[in-house]
This record gives structure tokens, C-alpha cells and sequence, in this order.
DNA sequence: ATGAAAGCGCTAACAG
DNA sequence: CTGTTAGCGCTTTCAT
């Protein structure tokens, strides 16, 4: 069956495919009569406009695109529904594409992203927000970074909490050394000093950043970092267990406190910490970073950084209309300050007095 | 700055746009050496071809549209990664629409579906999946019925988990009473009476799929339900600490295991028990359903259902694909048989001898 | 207040 | 192997 078309409904009514368009748009006065006579008719053939026709001509979709690596990480659904819910008002709908890097190698990650941000333009998206993947990288490639560089020539980029070396691009971010800081310093008030740091990747930026954040906070408080407690291996709660086997199975004196990359390594360090006949936050204090959902309902509730999830989708979806309707101009950099969320994963250390 | 054409490349090349968009598509041979000069000239000038303007005409869009109640459950994300997986090799995009029920009253959840289906329409999908929302509705509306089938009139539709009533849609799901019994059969191997059912919404078919599963189960078994212990009110993790409140505050005797309509209510029921000083599992067997992937790292690990949420995606994906390219006749119903997966937040009840 | 006509950027016959 | 031409369904001047 035929869909119907602007025609169809002109034909019918004895009017022009302009009149229709109008009533269809709200561009022009229509005598009550004939807008009348067109509602019915539309309402009668059920007739929807065709999006793309429109688009074809508006050079607007209001699509928007979304890069990121890992839908399953909680992380991530949380800045999506911030988006969502900013950016269905001014009557934006999503792309989502994902990356996949949960069971891929990063090779084929970063080429599945270069091709999303090809379809993404062919498919004339309004806008592109990245998260993760490559914009995460410590050293992005000159090739990675120009072919972003590229897209943001023709329509507007928005990068959250990453970025790409080369032009500026629009940004925001949640300070993470910052946070990283405020961390290290809750365990460093409540008298450790045996701190160990665990999880992320060191080619990647924002496990860079959360460690010299770890860093500068010890360094203050006048505590050597131990080097063979600072270990990284991913953003996952498996990596978590598996780094916490790992120190667990180092000779020698054990930390009492451990900073971690993300809530998800605190979630599996904790698990594999139980395991090993710790208790948490009696013997081992632990600290996550991102405040998922889950982190509220760990036994032990998890003490740790609040990232804001939400606010920084909310944000770059108001970044991102701006962006797309011109109307202000917009600062390169938004930061948004985390905050530290004390729940019941982290205590004095054991030796302490209390 | 003008994006370039496919006229542009035909005039610099001295050919037609035919002969372009020939090489563009492969849709016929072109000699070697002018398909080379196109193809040098695509490269320089970065040409990218406008997809909105191929899909008006092809009529295909390559783009899936998905309407889901909640980004943030984390059994979404995990449907949606089976999506994605199988559908990028067809060459599909997902539209990911979220009615954000999390924070809505219900009918303003069903209104945004309704806008959503309407979009998705307008903008040419080529097909539409559905999960949760309405389509969980025990009993909805004939409207709301009404629309969807409008709508997969003019192009399929694919149902997750869920049914509307009138016209026969295609759908793939979890056999969740045959689940609910697996699971509350577990209770009872372990010794169990005493079992309360809890979460989930009286109105949802899949809490009364889940519930009917329970009851035979214990009917099967000679038990009979104590319909005091038969308690909803949600999905959600803060749900799952709120009834568990209420049952512990009940007077009388209590159960000694609870089967969870899923697991973040499990998980919020774990987290009242134990805040309440009880022993999971030595004091109370709690299990769970989805088995999404932080049940793993629950301590103690969540006994579950396996809803194979990456199957169910994967399967629909393939689904959807065969509907749209019409390759062959595709089964109206496909079921999936969940899996029990047996951790630690199950055991015997403490009377029981060991 | 309405209609005629010219595209938006591309593909697909049809002809050569 | 290549060019010409007619649309896809809609919006938008420019007339009237």
C-alpha cells in the first residue's frame, strides 16, 4: 500500500501541496475552512510527512549522533538518559552508536568509530557527542584526531569528559583530578597512609588524570607513593578482581586503602577482597569513582566520586542545541565539579585508634 | 562552506552524476580509469553522498528505531548490545528512544511512546522494536493497541517481551512463567516453604507471567501461597528495599526465601535484610531474575534467571532484518528458554539440617 | 489566502 | 561504458 503523500491530500481537497504544506508547518495563514478540510483529511488518511523530504530541504534533522564504546558500562546510560531527557524538549532524537569495545581489540574499536562518524554525517545528524573511545586516549593518533577535526568542519562536535589533541573542540568535562584529589584526601583524613591506586589503562587519558590527582594529593600530604601499588588493567569489575588478586598476592606489607579507577574495578576489588577473607572497610578501605547507581547498593555501600552523570548529559545536550541553533556563542570548555559521596566502603585504617 | 555533491565530482571529472553515483554504489561497471578519477576526486574533496537524499528514493534507511521504558535498568543496555551486534553487520542504525519512565507517571511514559512511534515513522525507519512500556500492560488500552498496529501496517514491528492485544505481531521472548517456576523449584529442592514473591507491578503481564510461575510451582508442590507474602511495587532497586521493609515488618512467622520479579529488586531486598541483621543466604534465600551482569558481583553472588538478554537482542535483531529484506517467512512467535543460574544468595532454610 | 514551479541531492530507467 | 532525464516528497520563493 501506497503511503500517502502531500498530494494525495492536496488532490482531495482541492487545494495545492503549498496550502498543505502550510497547514503543516504553520508558515503562512490558511483560511479556517481549507485548514480545516486538510486537518480532517490528514487525520482521515493518517498521513505522516515524509522526515527526510523535509530534512532534504531544511538541511536540519533533528538527529543527533552518539559515539560511545560500551552501553553495558552503567556509566554510560546515565549520560544518555541526561541527554535524553534535555534534548527531547527541543525535539532532538538519538543515534546511538556503540563502539563495542567490551569484547573487541581497540584497533577495531577505533575503526568501527571512524566508520559511525562517516554514517553520521552521510545520515546528515544534526550534531555528534562522543564519549569514550578514542577521546579518551592519552595519544590519540594524528589520523584519529583529524578525522574528528574533519566532522567538526561541517557539523558541531561536542566531546564529554575527553579530548582530541589539534583544534578545539567543544567540550565538557568533570574535573577528574580534582576528584581524584578529593578522594585521596577523604582516606588520607581518615589516617592512611598505605594507599594503593587500581584500575584504568595508562595509554588513556582519564586514568592519567585520576593518578596524578591520586598523586598531588599524596604528595601534599607529605605520603611516598608506593609505584608497585599503582597498577592499572582496565574499567570492568573482572579487571577489578583480578587487580585485587594481584596486589593481594604481592610479599610484604598490604595497603589499607585503595583508590579506584571506576566504581565497577570497586565493585570487583571488593568482591575479590571478601573473598580473600577481608572485611570492607574494617581491614581495607575502599573508593570508587562515577557513583553508578550501583554503587548505593553494594554491601558495603561504596564510598565514592560523584561524577554527575546525569547533569553532564544534560549539559551537553544544552551544549549541543546551542551549538546547532546558533543562538549564543558557547565556551570551548565546560567543567563541572564532582563531588565526593562518603558511604560505608571506607574507614580508618585498622591499626587506628578510634 | 557548500557541501559538495555528486554534481560537484561529475563536473570536476567531466562525466555525468550517473556515472558517479555508479561508482559510488557499484551499480555497474565503470571503466577503470574514470572510476579511479571519481574516486580521487571523492577523496579530495572528502565527499560524503547525502543519505537523506538516497533514502528518499531507495525508500530504505537502514535505520532501527527502539523504544524502551528505561536506559538505566541495566537489562536494556544489555538487549540493546545484542541489537547493536547483530545489526551493524547488516549495516543498520539504531534510533534509541527512551520514554524515561523512571521519573514520569505512567501516562506520560504511554504519551512519549506515542510521539515516539510517530517520529520514528516520519523519519523512515525501517523498522520499529519495542521493549517494555506498553507492551508490558496486562491489560492496555484499545488506543494504545491501536497505534502500534497502525504503524506496523507500514513497516514491521518487533516485540521484546511484551504483547499488545488485537492484530498478531512478531515477537521474541522469555518463556518467564516456565523461568518463575525453574526459579521458585530451586527455593523448594533447597527445602524451602516458606517462600514470598516480591517486586514488579499487578498490572504488568510479565510480573503476573512471573507470579502464575510461582504459584504452580508451589501448587506443583503442595505449598500453598501466602498472599500476604505476594507483594509489588517495582522494578527498581529502591522497590526491592522498600517491600522487603514491609515484609519484615509484618507480624508473624517470616519466609525463608523470596523470588524477586528481577534483579535489582533482589538486590535492594539483600540490602534491607542484611542492613535488618539477617544473613543472606544462612537466615534467607533471595533470588533473583534477568541476571544482568552486576548479579555476578553481588556479594553474595545473585542465584538468577538468565533472561539472555544478549540473545533476546541478537535474536530480534535477526528478526527484524528478515522482516525488513523479506528473505523469508518469519515465524510470527519465537520463545527463548531462560536458564537458571545458581550462585550464593540461595540455600537451604535454617531449620534446615545440613 | 493560495497556486505554480523550482529545487534539495541522489538513483534509476532508458538510450545510446 | 556513459549521458539524459525523470522523479523521491517536501518546502519555498514568487506571483496572483
Amino acid at each position: 500500500m501506497k503511503p500517502v503523500t502531500v498530494y494525495d491530500i492536496a488532490r482531495e481537497a482541492n487545494v495545492s501541496v503549498a496550502t498543505v504544506s502550510r497547514v503543516l508547518n504553520n508558515t503562512a495563514p490558511v483560511k479556517a475552512s481549507t485548514r480545516e478540510k486538510i486537518m480532517s483529511l490528514i487525520d482521515k488518511h493518517q498521513f505522516q510527512p515524509n522526515a527526510l523530504a523535509r530534512s532534504l530541504i531544511k538541511k536540519e534533522t533533528g538527529m543527533i549522533g552518539i559515539i560511545l564504546p560500551d552501553i553495558t558500562n552503567p556509566f554510560f546510560p546515565e549520560v544518555l538518559a541526561g541527554l535524553e531527557q534535555e534534548a527531547r524538549n527541543n525535539g532532538y532524537t538519538f543515534f546511538l552508536c556503540d563502539t563495542g569495545s567490551y569484547n573487541q581489540d581497540s584497533k577495531s574499536q577505533y575503526k568501527r568509530e571512524s566508520q559511525y562518524l562517516r554514517i553520521l554525517a552521510e545520515k546528515q545528524v544534526d550534531g555528534i557527542i562522543m564519549i569514550g573511545g578514542r577521546i579518551d586516549l592519552q595519544k590519540s593518533t594524528r589520523e584519529m584526531a583529524k578525522e574528528v577535526q574533519e566532522v567538526n568542519k561541517r557539523l558541531p562536535v561536542v566531546l564529554i569528559n575527553g579530548n582530541l589533541p589539534g583544534e578545539k573542540f567543544h567540550r565538557v568535562i568533570i574535573d577528574e583530578a580534582r576528584g581524584a584529589m578529593q578522594v585521596t584526601d577523604h582516606l588520607i583524613e581518615l589516617g592512611h597512609t598505605d594507599i594503593a591506586f587500581m584500575g584504568g589503562y595508562n595509554q588513556m587519558s582519564n586514568t592519567v588524570q585520576r593518578m596524578a590527582g591520586f598523586h598531588s594529593a599524596m604528595e601534599r600530604a607529605g605520603i611516598a607513593v608506593r609505584e608497585d601499588w599503582v597498577i592499572t588493567g582496565g574499567f570492568t569489575i573482572n579487571a577489578g578482581k583480578a587487580l585485587m588478586n594481584e596486589l593481594l598476592s604481592k610479599d610484604g606489607r598490604k595497603p589499607t586503602a585503595i583508590v579506584c579507577a571506576n566504581d565497577l574495578v570497586a565493585i570487583g576489588a571488593i568482591k575479590s577482597a571478601v573473598k580473600a577473607g577481608l572485611s570492607v572497610p574494617r581491614d581495607l578501605s575502599i573508593i570508587g569513582f562515577d557513583d553508578i547507581p550501583l554503587a548505593e547498593s553494594m554491601i558495603p555501600e561504596l564510598t565514592t566520586l560523584s561524577l554527575r552523570c546525569l547533569e553532564l548529559g544534560r549539559t551537553a545536550a544544552n551544549i549541543m542545541h546551542q551549538l546547532i541553533t546558533k543562538t549564543n556563542h558557547v565556551s570551548e570548555l565546560t567543567t563541572l565539579q564532582p563531588k565526593l559521596v562518603i558511604r560505608e566502603s571506607t574507614a580508618p585504617p585498622p591499626s587506628h585508634s578510634m
